[in-house]
Parts: structure tokens; sequence; C-alpha cells
RNA sequence: UGCGUAGUAGUGUAAUGGUGAUCACGCGUGCCUGAUACGCACGAAAUACAGGUUCGAGUCCUGACUACGCGACCA
């Protein structure tokens, strides 16, 4: 027996599976029953288990979930080995927050040790919550040995490829690895550098008031500067804005764009009168004179006056390249040196500059800007700074935020305001040191305008004061010398969207900066790089056996005793010592690594080092399987992560092994809330992902999500869709199985492998169905192949709702209940149970949960039987099955045609019965159909049958052009004649619609007619026309892309009796259902006597019996009676009782 | 502010440069047709804007606008 069901409740599949799975272990099997050297490569990007799993992840696990499951069908072992990621920053803030503690308590109030403890337990807190949804929403991975990046075994992976990185070096002999100065947000009240994460939390942008300056840059003539002096005397400046005054005394050069336009004025110096001439960007003239003083005679102005008239004379615009290279005097000249006074101070290109505000020419000092450093560093201008102990030159800003002593005037102040007490700042003589520069520039005639300024500036979140940008000793990665390689490689990867990789990523890639990889923190895989006091000498270290000789070596030239840590995290390593080669001690650089290059690690890190293949001296000595788990097959995460982990598994792969990590990558979008806004927790807009599996289960949870839009795409998610998700597809599908059920179990039907029919016996609508069906399989597998879920899922929607239930099924209900078991009904069974099958197959992918229930259902009555035979539905689960292969065979492109012909004839006709408010169920006389060749004919009578019934018409009657009723109309076929014809195409095309009748029989008999557009005379063939039939003058006609029906609405008795008996059926059954009968159930059936009936009684008794089931019908005046209404005017009483 | 992506019925979506623009929900009308009212049939309803290329543009180009994402937020 078939298992029958009376409603469709998808949790409860969902409940019944899950045990089914994990009772039978079928995960595991579907990995095992596979080829492990034929395998699909899959990697998992960890999750962090600190926070709660939201609904986007189901999304993006989907994702995951279904191109392994769609590859195990196809044969393939897909491994997937789980993963959680437990470094970083955001579980270090979590940690401080949850104990009440900063950064800097850290070894204070708690040692590093409690702390670390404190993150290693936070790490894992909700890891029940995200197993549990794992396995709810049907995301096979492997929970049980996940790797995880805190362990030793993943801790030392790092190490071995950030050893390789220190190994490897550029053509000029630079190591990958480096130490190196950078420009990085900096909080000097907190004393420590800022991740742009913590620049970006809320209300760290402020609006402040600063006090801004246009200075004025004295050019020096020279033969290049030449053109800008009328004469040797003449005082030239350039002017350059900035909002901070404090970063003057660090200038070294100025930018400007070298396609802006630029324009000497002559005027006099705002604050001392003295004349002057300027240069700034022609555009920002406006903002810095007014146009009414350029007529005012060129005399010095009154510097007492308030608001002084000072007159001016622009000059010619130039180019701002005629600028570069230009020499100026240094500002502020505290500090300098003979290379600065050699290269530096001078005017170079940058093409950031814009003259939306300022002169149009950019301030530049190279150690508080990272764009100023990198324009110092392409232009080759020299640092500026005082050179330490070691030669290094460090910025004329202090780590406290205060000038160093060289800078005179304000040696010892801090630079901003804010970093003094409050007493401090509110001393009625307190100044700003940003005030005081700008009144020395004021009084040295090196002032142009001074004026507050209000902008957003980014302010340290613990602190509360003003970040600085400033340079930072940083461990790097020079992933900046592989770009072009990364990029090459990153051709080679399919990135779905396309857009994706060749935009968001290849441009990220064509710009790559230096990974900066330093972390000042604590609870990080740490960096293995010993140095002696002096930076002289170091050793980087790649595995813990390394570690262990290196630690030999230590203890042999040091007198120690020290032993290989038992954890490698901070304290502990910190705590070794290690011996340089001239006998020196060596500490450990004290910084932790990105935790980002944890993750870009899994490939190799997930099996850990194998040292026996490094002895062998392995080029990639990682445990086994690494070798046939890499690289990735696939992999699929959130956009987002584009710069995350796609970036950094790239970077990694690329520069320890010029190789990809993975040759086909999903990025699904954001997944947000139904009217478009983020889900946030703030808003309390978040959905409950348990919640939504729970209410509407997770097949119809995964499909909505992957059938609403392209995974790519942003999902606007709605439970409404997930609600139509569900009748739609699954409720269609439970439909379509409970009717086989059904009448499968009243027939005693089974599917027998051993003897099903051939095609070629089965009916037309049989072989149509299959043959959508395997066009079906053909599109489901080619979609999959080339990663479009969306074109999958919507290719099985079509195909259940519109082929298979309400068509075939539709059309075919009355061959599965009427008589005995004939050949005609075997083989509908054996194709609906076929198209069942494949189906199930077919979403076991996306809908993994009710395709197995759909798949076990079906097979469960003769699973013994084809394991004994070992025929293709002997598996357990349908997860466990080899996909149906395509088969062109199957597929019937003219019976497909031809069905396509019937349904919209169907569809016509059904039309103007709708207009003409003539009801199915009445019959009529016959459907005209004008038909232009033979072919057309045959292929519609091959399906008049459906036609007629469907529509309820006694015959079809063809028209041809002999009729004389048929009126022909033409249009131009555009394809084919738009390349004959291109420019005298509209002409043309004119000429063909206003043919006539005749015209057109003309050339389809001659085969090739003339015509003549804009004088140019064309061939036209017969396939350069559209032809359709017009109109049929007198009668009911609907059209629709070149098809015409005509109805005869013409009733008469006969006609109308039969009706009314149809009707009479049809008010019976609905009786027989009231009563519950079962449908087998004979009838006895009396009706009281009608003139409305009368008719339809004594013509079709016999056929309202065989309908019924009634062993009589009788008029009979006698009750007892119900009533059921016949139509509008007549109500009937009618009797039904069992026989 | 830079870069990217996208703007199609009320909503969500589809459409190798080829001419009545797809599908679904919702809406309207009619139907409880012996699997399915969580259903069926039939309708009404859209290419955001301004230009351009082309015989022909939803599709290609340009511009402004809007939304989202990623950067930058520095002068």
């Amino acid at each position: 027996m078939y298992r029958e069901f009376k409603s469709l409740n998808l949790p409860a599949i969902d409940a019944e599976i899950l045990q089914f799975w994990r009772d039978e272990q079928i995960f595991e099997k579907s990995v095992e029953q596979r080829d492990p050297n034929n395998s699909f490569v899959f990697y998992e990007g960890p999750p962090s288990a600190n926070g709660m799993p939201g609904i986007h992840h189901v999304m993006a696990r989907t994702v995951k979930d279904l191109f392994c499951r769609y590859n195990t069908l196809k044969g393939f072992r897909v491994e997937r080995k789980g993963g959680w990621d437990t470094h970083g920053l955001p579980i270090e803030l979590q940690v401080e927050k949850e104990l009440g503690i900063t950064k800097e308590d850290i070894g204070k109030k708690i040692t590093v040790d409690e702390y670390n403890q404190a993150c290693r337990a936070t790490v894992m807190r909700y890891k029940d919550l995200w197993d549990d949804i794992t396995r709810k929403m049907g995301y096979w991975v492997d929970l049980d040995n996940p790797y995880i990046t805190f362990e030793d075994q993943y801790i030392e992976t790092c190490w071995w490829l950030l050893q390789r990185l220190y190994n490897k070096k550029t053509a000029n002999g630079d190591s990958f690895l480096y130490k190196g100065f950078t420009i990085q947000p900096f909080s000097p009240a907190a004393g420590t550098g800022l991740s742009s994460h913590e620049l970006n939390m809320p209300g760290c942008y402020k609006e402040v008031t600063d006090t801004s300056v246009v200075a004025m840059f004295k050019v020096r003539p020279d033969e290049q500067s030449a053109f800008l002096f009328d004469h040797a005397d003449e005082d030239v400046r350039v002017l350059a804005w900035t909002t901070t005054p404090w970063t003057l005394p660090s200038n070294v050069a100025l930018t400007v764009g070298p396609n802006i336009e630029y324009v000497k004025v002559k005027t006099f110096s705002p604050y001392t009168a003295a004349p002057v001439s300027v240069v700034l960007a022609k555009e920002r003239l406006s903002a810095y004179f007014d146009v009414a003083n350029a007529e005012l005679p060129m005399e010095p102005f009154d510097t007492a006056a308030k608001k002084p008239a000072i007159p001016f004379r622009a000059g010619e615009a130039f180019k701002g390249s005629r600028l570069l290279g230009l020499r100026f005097e240094q500002l502020l000249p505290y500090v300098t040196s003979p290379e600065l006074e050699k290269d530096g101070f001078r005017i170079i290109s940058g093409d950031w500059v814009t003259t939306e505000d300022g002169t149009g020419v950019v301030h530049t000092a190279p150690y508080f800007g990272a764009d100023d450093m990198r324009a110092c560093k392409e232009a080759g201008i020299p640092m500026i700074g005082i050179a330490d102990e070691k030669g290094v030159i460090q910025p004329l800003v202090d780590r406290q935020g205060k000038f160093v002593n060289e800078v005179t005037d304000f040696a010892g102040r801090y630079v901003k305001a804010e970093y003094y007490n409050k007493e401090a700042q509110n001393d009625p003589d307190f100044k700003p040191t940003d005030l005081l520069i700008t009144l020395k520039l004021k009084e040295d005639n090196k002032a142009f305008r001074i004026e507050k300024y209000k902008h957003n500036y980014p302010h340290c979140w613990r602190t509360d004061k003003p970040v600085l940008y400033y340079p930072l000793d940083s461990w790097f990665i020079r992933a900046s010398a592989a770009k072009e390689r990364l990029s090459e490689l990153n051709q080679t990867i399919n990135w779905k969207p396309e857009s994706t990789g060749s935009g968001r990523f290849g441009q990220w890639l064509d710009n790559l900066q230096d990974w900066n990889l330093s972390r000042s923190r604590y609870w990080g895989v740490p960096l293995p790089i010993w140095r002696t006091e002096d930076s002289s000498e170091e050793v980087c270290v790649g595995s813990i056996p390394e570690l262990a000789t290196e630690i030999e070596k230590a203890n042999a030239a040091l007198g120690l005793n020290q032993q290989v840590p038992k954890d490698l995290h901070r304290p502990y390593i910190d705590d070794v010592v290690l011996v340089s080669a001239s006998g020196k001690p060596m500490r450990r650089e004290l910084d932790l690594i990105d935790v980002w290059f944890d993750s870009g690690s899994m490939p190799y890190a997930q099996w850990g080092l194998d040292y026996e293949k490094m002895a062998a001296g392995a080029d990639k000595p990682f445990k086994t399987p690494f070798d046939v788990s890499y690289p990735a097959s696939f992999i699929a995460e959130g956009v987002d992560q584009t710069r995350g982990w796609f970036y950094t598994l790239h970077a990694i792969a690329g520069m320890c092994f010029d190789s990809v990590a993975f040759q086909n990558v999903v990025s699904n979008g954001l997944v947000l809330n139904k009217d478009g806004s983020k889900m946030s927790k703030s808003r309390g807009n978040v959905v409950d992902p348990f919640k939504t599996i729970d209410a509407y289960g997770a097949d119809a949870t995964r499909w909505y999500m992957m059938s609403n839009a392209n995974p790519w795409d942003n999902l606007k998610f709605d439970s409404d869709g997930i609600v139509e998700t569900r009748n739609k597809y699954f409720g269609t599908l439970f439909n379509t199985y409970n009717f086989f059920a059904l009448y499968a179990n009243l027939d005693g039907w089974k599917m027998d492998e051993s003897n099903v029919m051939p095609y070629a016996d089965r009916s037309e609508l049989d072989r149509w169905v299959i043959s959508k069906l395997y066009s079906l399989v053909q599109d489901y597998r080619e979609a999959m192949d080339d990663y479009e879920p969306t074109r999958a899922a919507r290719a099985l929607e079509t195909f259940v709702d519109e082929h298979l239930s309400n068509w075939y099924v539709r059309l075919s209900r009355r061959r599965f209940w009427r008589g005995d078991m004939s050949d005609d009904k075997r083989a509908a069974y054996e194709t609906l149970f076929e198209c069942l099958m494949v189906t199930a197959q077919l979403s076991a992918s996306l809908a993994p949960f009710f395709s197995d229930w759909l798949y076990r259902n079906l097979t469960a009555p003769i699973r013994e039987k084809a394991i004994a035979n070992g025929t293709p539905l002997r598996h357990e689960s349908v997860h466990l099955s080899d996909l149906t292969a395509p088969d062109g065979t199957k597929i019937d492109v003219d019976l497909e045609k031809r069905m396509d012909y019937a349904q919209r004839i169907c569809s016509l006709a059904l039309s103007i019965r709708k207009k003409e408010k003539l009801r199915v169920r009445l019959p009529l006389q016959k459907i005209l159909l004008p038909i232009l060749d033979e072919a057309f004919m045959a292929e519609v009578d091959g399906v008049k049958d459906l036609i007629l019934s469907e529509i309820n018409v006694k015959e079809i009657e063809y028209i041809t052009d002999s009729s004389g009723l048929l009126k022909k109309g033409a249009k131009a076929n555009f394809k084919t004649l738009g390349a004959k014809l291109g420019k005298d195409m509209k002409a043309a095309a004119d000429q063909i619609a206003a043919f006539t009748n005749e015209q057109i029989n003309d050339l389809e008999k001659a085969g090739s007619v003339a015509i003549t557009a804009n004088g140019t005379e064309y061939a036209i063939t017969p396939e350069d026309l559209i032809i359709s039939t017009e109109d049929l003058p007198g009668w009911k006609v609907a059209t629709d892309a070149g098809l015409t029906v005509a109805l005869d609405v013409t009733l008469t008795e006969a006609l109308l009796a039969e009706g009314t008996a149809r009707d009479l059926v049809n008010r019976i059954q609905n009786v027989r259902k009231e009563k519950d009968f079962n449908v087998t159930d004979r009838i006895e059936v009396a009706i009281e006597p009608h003139p409305a009936i009368e008719a339809a009684v004594a013509h079709y008794a016999d056929y309202i019996k065989a309908e019924v089931l009634a062993n009589s019908l009788i008029l009979t005046a006698e009750g007892p009676w119900e009533t059921v209404e016949l139509n509008d005017e007549v109500t009937l009483n009618v009797r039904v009782s069992m026989a």
C-alpha cells in the first residue's frame, strides 16, 4: 500500500525524515558510498558561534547544501568538514564588555591567561543553537569533526604559511612578510591603534568645529616655475587648505590634480596687505575672491577695515600638470634633512584631488594621512621627522599626541585641544595648538584665510576623543607584490554573479595594498617571529617541532629550561625566549595576526601539518585528505566576504602556492526585511530562523529563498512568500502524490521495474509528459551545473504545476478511476509514478526533506524487491540514489509543440465560452480552426481528442483556403528580414503588412516574390513572413499569436439536454461526496420529475448512471428528498442512496 | 565623495538587439468540475526619467535621479 495523507504538514515531514536520517546515518552513507578519488570539494566558511544564527545564515547555508547534495547525487564524493571561527576582535570586545574591562585592564586587573580563558569559553557559547539550526534546516555538514581555529594544530598551520611567506622573496629580495610603518587610526588618549571596525561603531563620527587655514606656500623661482613669474621679484604662493593645522610642520608636498585647471591671481595678502600672487584651482576662485573686486584699482587696501575689499586680477588658466615638480619653500621649517631638501617640498600629482572645497591643492603630510603617504611614496618624497636611535624616522608628533621638542614653538603641546584635561581647556587664556599655529602663519604672512570649519571627524569609542591618523609599526604581507598574479588567477575562477568577480573583487585586486597583519590584542594566532632587542636578527618559526628545536638551541645557549608551551596562545608563547645565530636572546614580536588570516588558511589548517611529509620536503605537507581536497570545487558565502574570506583564501593560495583556492564561488546577497530595510537587532525586525522553520518547514523556507530571487540578489524576506511556496509547489506535489496513492491503492497497482511498458506503446499524453519531464531533467542539470539554483527551482515549479498537475493529471483523471486494470491504465500509473519519482530526485537538493519523504512513499512498497534485484529504486533514501541521466530519446519536440497547440486552442475556446457565458458543462457542436498548412492540421489532429474533451465540443472543423472563409494576414519576420534589408526594413514591413490573401497565396505557391523597398528590389521567401489568420466573419473568434479559434455557439435541444445531463451528474456526484460515499460505492438515484430535466433523463439516463456509478435512475414523485440547485432558476428534488 | 549593482503591472520576478513584455501573489469576474478552494478558468494592470546608437532598444551607450552594497570620510 502507498501511504495516503489527509493534509500536507511539512514540519511533521521534517521531523519524520530527520529521525530517519539520524537512525540510518543517511548523511554518512551518502558520502561514504562514493569514490574518494572522484571528489567534489567543498569548503565551509567557518561561522563564529558567539552570536546567534539568523535567517541569513539559513540562506547562505541553503546555497552551500544545495550544490553539495546535487553533486552527491551526480556521483561525486562530497566531504563537508564543518568549522568554527574562534578568534578576533568581535569576540574580544564582547568579552571585555561582559567582564566590564577595557584593553588596558588586560594584564593588570585580569591576567592574559584568565582573559584568554574567558574568550575561549565565549566562542562556543551558541554552538548548540548552531548545531540545532544546522540539523533543522537540513544542512548536511560534518558537525562531529569540525576544524576549530584556536586549536594548536590550526595555529601551527597558520605559522607554517606565514613562514612560507616570510621565506618567499620578491624579485628585488624583499620578503613577503615584513615589518613596516603605515598610517592607521590611532587614539593617543588610549595609546592604541584602532581597527576600522572600531572606527565604524555607531557614534564615532562626530561633527566638530576645527580651525581651518588656507596657507600660502612660496614658490621658488627656477626654470620650471618661470611661467608663473612676471618678474623675478614677484611673490608667488600656492594656496592649500587644511582643517588640521597641526600637520603643517610636517608638510613635505602639495598635491594637485593634473587635469584640474589652475589660475594665478595677483592680489594682496589679506592679513598684511603685501602684494602677492596666489595659485589655486580656477573653479575655487569665487570662494576666495569677490568678483566685484576684479575691477578695483590694484592698490593695497586698509588692513584695519572690517571687511576690506581686496582687489585682484586673475590670469590665464593652465592645467595642474604644469605645476608638477615645482619647488616651494618649507612652510614651517622646524625640521628638515638633506634628503628632503633634495627631493621634498615639491608639487606632486594625485587623482583624488577635487575642487569641491579648499583650493584644489592638497597640503600633504605623509605621516598623518594614508593618501598622503601613498602619494609621497609614489612621488619619491622622503619622510619628515626625527630619526630615532635605530635610524627610523619618527613623526613630529609623539604617541601621546604632543609635538616633539624639535618643533620648538609648540614643543610639548598636544595637537588637539581635546587631549588637554578639562581644567586646562577651561582656562580663559587657553588656546588650542591649531589656533596658535594659524596665528603664527598670519604673523609671518603665510596665511591667506583662517576660519572655523564644521565637519565629521572620527573619535575613539573608548575615550571619546578625536583620533589621529598616525604611522604605526606593523607586520605586513606584501600582497601588492603579487597583485598581477592574483588578478590572473582570479580570471580562472567562476564567479556567481560574474560581476562580483570582475568588479568588486577584481578591482580590489587591481588596487591591492599590503595586508596589515598586526593586531595588538590577546586572543588570536600569535605572530611566530622572534627578534633580538636591536631587531638586527630574527627568526620565523613554522611548526611546533621547529619551535621545539629552537627552544632546545636556546636552552643550551642561554642555560634555560624551557619547553614548548601547552598552548600556543598568549601569554605562554610570549615567555619563550629563542637564541639568535650570534647568540643573542630573541623575544617574540608581541602582535597577533589578523583573524582573517586564520580563516583564509582553512584549506590547509583544517587538516593540519603532516610531519612526515614535511620531513620528506613536500611542497604542501598537509595531512590526508588534503591532496584530494584542494582546491575547492565550490564555496559560497555572503558578498560581504568578498574582501574577507574570499580574499584571504585567494591571497594565501596565490602567494603560497601560486594556485587558486576555489574554482567556483557563489556570493549570496543580503537578506533584508520585507520592506527592503536591513534586519537589525536594534530595530527589532530580525526574523527568527527557528520559528520560521518550525512554522513552515525547512523545505518551504529553503525553496522560497532560492526561487524568489537569484541568491546573489538581495532577498526581501517575507514569510507570505514561504506560504505561497508551500501551497504552490509542495501543496501541488503533495496532492498529485495523494491522487496517485488513492487510485493505485484502489487498483492494487505497484511499480514493477522489471516490466515497464515501452514509451512507444503509451498514449500521446503520456509520451508528452515524459518528454516534458526529460526536458526538465536537462534544463535542471544545466542550471545546476551553471550554479543557477533559481533557474532550476523555477523550472521544477513550472513542470509540477503547469505540466504535471494542471495538464497531465487533469486530463488523465478519468483513466485512473474508470474501469478495471487495462494497458492504458497501467501506462498512466507508470507515467505518473516516473514523473513523481524523478521530480523527487530533482527537488532533493533544494527540498531534502519533502523529496525524501516523497521518494520513500513511492518506493516503500517495492523496496525489498528492488534490493533483491538490484534495480535503481533499491536505495532507502533519495539522497543515496543516482540522479536520473538526461535522455534525449525521451524528448519529443514535435509532440511538445502539438500539445502546446492543444493547450492554446483550449485556452482560446474557453475564453470564448467565458465571454459568451457558456459554461463548460454545456456541450457545443464544433470549433472552427483556420489552418495555414497541412503540417499544422496534422499536428492538431494528433491532439484532437484531448482538445474536444477538454473544452466539451463535438468536433473540429478545419478551414482551408478553399473554404473561402479564411482571411490571411502577413507580418514581416524581423529576425530573418532584418539582416537582409537593413535600412529598408520599415518600408518593406509596411508593404508586407498590406499583403492581400492573393499575394500571400501567390508567394506560398511560387516560393518567392520580389518587392521593392526604397528603390531596391528584394526577394521575399515564405520564411520571411509570419502568416496568420485574421478573422472569420460571422463567428465568435479569439486569436493568440497566430492561432485563431472560432466557436459554434448554436445551441440545439440535444446539446442543451446533454448539458443538463452533465449538470445532473455533477449534482449527484456532489451529493455522493457530501454523504461521504466511497468512490467505488454503487448507488440508486431517484429524481422528482421536472420539465428542465425531462429531455436529459430521457436521452442520457445510461450516461448519467455510468458516470455516477448508479444501478438505477428513476423519476418518481415520492420522497424523501434532498434539494439541489440545478441552476439559478431550477431547484430539484433528488434522492441518492447506497445500492 | 569614489566604485559597483539594480531600477519592468500594487508587490516580487522573467525576457540571445527582432516588434502583441514572462510568471507568481494580490485584484476583478465566474466556478466547491470525484486529486487539489492551500484549488480551477477567464480578465484588468508595467519597461522610472532625459537623450543617443540602430531599419528595430526592456536589452547597447551617455546623463541626471533613486535604492542597496563596498570603499573613503582625509585635504
